[in-house]
RNA sequence: GCCGGAGUGGCGAAAUUGGCAUACGCAGCAGACUCAAAAUCUGCCGGGGUUCACUCCCCGUGGGGGUUCAAGUCCCUUCUCCGGCACCA
């Protein structure tokens, strides 16, 4: 707090009223500031500017009665409608579409809309047809617990929750099309989530399973994989517990290889890529069959799958997870007792429970099983460090060559053999790097990569064995038990068994219910509408109950992109003319989706393309993710910001004190776009300061262009074209900003009247950032609306460089001075030029010139001894 | 543990291919204008030393080492912070 500041603040007698922008009385206002304290200013540490902010005149820049007119004039000129029939290239730039909650728009999510419309403004410019839509991802919890609280159809508050987004979106002055607006929770377009659905179900994707899921118990409903983080439900961070239920679920596992391979050839963030390949989670190995022997003394093929073939030899037992269907068959009698509670306990555990643990745990079963390579017999335990969902839900224990199985053997006093020789031994620790095999029969001496294939070989030739590839991805639970989402569109007939609502059926509408309270007994509130559940069999005409699960919230996000193109359409998903707009140029979002949505999605395009809807695999051809906006807290540490943290900073005020274009231009400035980026109120003022140097620079030489600018002048013009293209194209939004700024630096500098071209020039090039600044200054100087009808401009590299160059003189690698020579100056010339420098020269005299060397236009170095 | 990212003034940050480290902005200091403040404009603004002064010198991009005429940038090594994944055989 700067107490040693007073802020002046006015009132404010004229909002409200509409002002002339030539009004004689304005220096007058700004004369009668009052110096009082505001107490807004002193809680925000944010001077208010003491001007009327009602009025623009000529020379003074003001945004209050600008901004508002000229969205009117593009809305009513309805500028941002894209057309199908429009000739020019298209070009589709996206935004995640939010889900409309009721706390509105905070200064966070300013920047992720901020950077695409400027974009997409670019792209208009640079001769594009742009596609930027908007929509709602409206079915999900947030609206239903509302509606659980208050007792009205979530629907309502969605609505009146998307009004005010609209009009906070609105404030941004961004460039949607929301002629093209879609709603996941209409009805017009879920018909098609459930159309897609049924798809899936006849191609076999969609499929019901009774098999134990992730449950959040404060959520009442079953979750997928990917909902789960560190143990804890992805919406609500409640621990997630086991449930054993009938499920639908999405064989998304089958497209494991090409969302892996797909990956290769995306324009996307490194990491999101990373983060995907490592959800997907492929390896190579093979599965190899043990015999194992049950107290009966019947052999029983045990399959395990292992990545390291040839570690075979030091196989010294096996384990199997405690829910392996073999266990009950392989458990001698004597240890039934002790198998059966060490199942139980592990059953009752949550994953946190399980995975946090610190030491290893298990129990030995009795029974045996035969190594195929060698045809050692080695005991069979379970332990919960074996999962089910992975590979075979069992293993052969290396413990030499694996830190787990190391662990565990210690612990239990298992025999630890080594087969693979790196130098290191295993006295204290697995050696899990690659080397010589030993112990290891006839592969002995061999190097441990190439016996690993040779293993592999030889076991399928002897039918023990087979290459195989394992992925992490798990199939998608598909089925949530609450009311807000789309119902499922299948029909459970006694005869005909599960069949899919006909086509023609759909949309299956979200019937009414009394209670939105989700039951909590693995079935959704939908259930306990009997008129509704009750219905007949598609196929077969008796009767049949419908599936009352609902869909999880990402259903509706995984192909709204697709809908833009043609939202009305009644007969297709996407329209024929709608294609053209496909597949997505650009993406920007923030990192937050990186394996849940744009998974989902690009799983759901993969499938789409397959039964021929679209013509591509991957939906979005370059991802760009935002950083965050932090603001440091209580803590002292850099917090998102969010309403439940307290720490949002709303735009409203701020742009009613500096603007849309301030606010916009200075989302850009505070840091590069793909870094966090702390907030602090007081950097707006900066680009405000801006944005004022540059109206009043305009308006003060407006009308009285001189004919030919000065070389100079022409410069700064061309510099600026190429710095803003070349930063844009980059996007390095915050130096694009700064080369603003130094061009008005320079030109200021240079005291003299720019042409009317570099003004001109100079607007274009902001438009895009200071849409409304620059459309009102367009007019100012004589130019048609709009401004977004003119061509972006181009640069000249002969006005770029300059015909001197300033050459750094290095001496041993010091610099010692500069020479100002032309730009084509030779080594000679510029040596000659340096030793008139009297500094330079005392620094080499009495020595000599070893070596030299000069980069033309930029330095000479010269070593002296 | 693995993967991804970051570390530069008081602060947000900039630096094409290795070529004057700190552009641009904020904050601060001094001055102009003003009765005074605000706004605006001008100048200064990494640390240390030096000169009456124009200057000039040394140090400086988390730490240590290396390559090079030249390193924020390349190589090796190490520390710290942030994000993601994590018993995946």
């Amino acid at each position: 707090m700067q107490s040693h500041r007073l802020w002046a603040v006015i009132d404010r007698p004229h909002i409200g009223e509409s002002h002339s922008p030539n009004m004689r009385g304005f220096f007058k206002a700004s004369l009668q500031c009052r110096p009082t304290v505001s107490k807004r200013g002193w809680e925000r540490g944010r001077p208010l500017p003491c001007y009327n902010p009602q009025m623009s005149s000529d020379i003074t820049y003001s945004h209050t009665d600008i901004e508002p007119k000229w969205r009117e004039y593009w809305a009513s000129r309805r500028l941002h409608e894209a057309h199908d029939d429009d000739p020019r290239p298209k070009y589709y730039c996206l935004d995640m579409f939010p889900y409309p909650s009721g706390s509105g728009l905070h200064v966070g999510h300013w920047r992720s809309y901020v950077l695409p419309d400027c974009w997409s403004r670019y792209k208009w410019l640079k001769g594009f047809n742009v596609l930027h839509p908007m929509g709602w991802d409206a079915f999900g919890s947030p609206a239903e617990n509302d509606a659980i609280k208050k007792g009205i159809h979530p629907s309502i508050g969605t609505r009146r929750n998307v009004e005010n987004f609209k009009r906070q979106l609105n404030e941004i002055g961004a460039m949607y099309d929301w002629t093209r607006e879609v709603n996941t929770t209409d009805p017009e377009y879920y018909k098609w989530t459930q159309w897609i659905f049924v798809q899936m179900f006849k191609h076999g994707l969609a499929y019901k399973a009774h098999m134990p899921i992730n449950w959040c118990p404060s959520c009442k409903t079953g979750i997928s994989n990917e909902d789960v983080v560190n143990g804890r439900c992805e919406r609500c961070g409640t621990e997630v517990t086991k449930r054993e239920m009938n499920q639908w679920m999405l064989r998304i596992t089958k497209y494991a290889d090409r969302l892996l391979s797909g990956l290769q050839g995306l324009d996307w963030p490194e990491k999101v890529k990373a983060m995907q390949s490592n959800w997907i989670g492929r390896s190579e190995g093979a599965e190899v069959t043990f015999k194992a022997v049950g107290p009966d003394g019947a052999e029983h093929p045990m399959v395990i799958f292992t990545t390291r073939p040839d570690t075979l030899f030091g196989a010294t037992y096996m384990v199997m997870a405690p829910e392996h269907a073999l266990v009950a068959t392989l458990a001698t009698p004597d240890r039934l007792a002790e198998v059966d509670a060490y199942v139980q306990r592990v059953k009752s555990e949550s994953d946190l429970d399980r995975t946090s643990k610190t030491e290893k745990t298990g129990v030995f079963i009795g029974a045996h099983a035969i190594n195929p390579v060698n045809g050692e017999r080695i005991p069979i335990w379970i332990s919960d460090y074996v999962l089910m969902g992975y590979g075979t839900g069992a293993i052969m224990a290396v413990p030499a060559h694996d830190e787990r199985d190391y662990e565990f053997a210690k612990k239990f006093g298992l025999e630890i053999r080594e087969v693979i020789s790196t130098g290191q031994g295993i006295a204290t620790e697995a050696s899990i790097g690659e080397g010589t095999m030993v112990n290891s029969g006839e592969f002995n001496g061999m190097p441990s990569a190439q016996g690993r294939k040779k293993i592999v070989e030889w076991m399928n030739s002897k039918g023990i064995g087979r290459p195989t590839v394992n992925y992490k991805l798990r199939d998608w639970v598909f089925s949530r038990q609450r009311y807000w989402g789309e119902p499922i569109p299948i029909i459970d007939c006694a005869k005909c068994g599960l069949v899919a609502v006909d086509e023609k059926d759909l949309p299956v509408q979200l019937p009414d219910v009394e209670r939105y309270q989700p039951t909590g007994t693995g079935e959704s509130p939908l259930a306990a509408i009997s008129e509704w559940v009750n219905t007949s069999c598609p196929k077969c005409g008796g009767p049949g109950k419908r599936e009352t699960d609902t869909m999880p919230q990402w259903a509706g996000s995984s192909w709204y992109f697709l809908r833009y193109t043609s939202p009305r359409e009644p007969n297709a998903l996407i329209s024929e003319a709608g294609k053209k707009w496909l597949p997505v140029d650009l993406y920007v979002g923030g990192v937050e989706h990186a394996v849940l949505h744009l998974l989902y999605s690009r799983f759901f395009t993969m499938f789409l393309y397959d039964i021929g809807v679209v013509g591509f695999e991957e939906p979005f051809k370059r991802l760009f993710n935002q950083g965050m906006i932090t603001y440091i807290g209580k803590s002292g540490k850099a917090e998102k910001m969010s309403k439940s943290k307290g720490n949002v900073v709303n735009p409203d005020e701020l742009v009613r004190d500096f603007g849309c274009d301030s606010l916009r231009m200075y989302e850009l400035f505070v840091g590069p776009p793909e870094l966090d980026a702390e907030w602090s109120d007081k950097g707006i003022e900066g680009v405000h300061r801006f944005l004022k140097r540059t109206w009043h620079w305009v308006m003060t030489h407006n009308g009285n262009w001189p004919a030919s600018p000065s070389r100079e002048i022409l410069v700064q013009r061309h510099l600026l074209v190429k710095n803003v293209t070349e930063r844009l194209e980059a996007f390095r939004m915050n130096t694009l900003v700064s080369a603003f700024m130094e061009f008005m630096n320079a030109v200021t500098n240079i005291k003299e009247a720019p042409d009317k071209p570099t003004v001109e020039a100079m607007l274009i090039l902001l438009a895009p950032f200071a849409p409304h600044f620059a459309e009102e200054l367009w007019q100012r100087i004589g130019g048609q609306p709009t401004i977004f009808h003119q061509k972006w401009p181009g640069w000249d590299e002969k006005f770029t460089t300059s015909d001197t160059a300033e050459i750094v003189i290095q001496i041993g690698g010091k610099t010692r001075g500069t020479v100002l020579v032309n730009a084509d100056a030779t080594e000679d010339a510029v040596l000659t030029a340096a030793m008139s420098d009297a500094n330079i020269a005392r620094h080499i005299e009495g020595k000599q010139i070893r070596k030299r060397i000069f980069v033309k236009g930029k330095i000479l170095n010269l070593v002296a001894v």
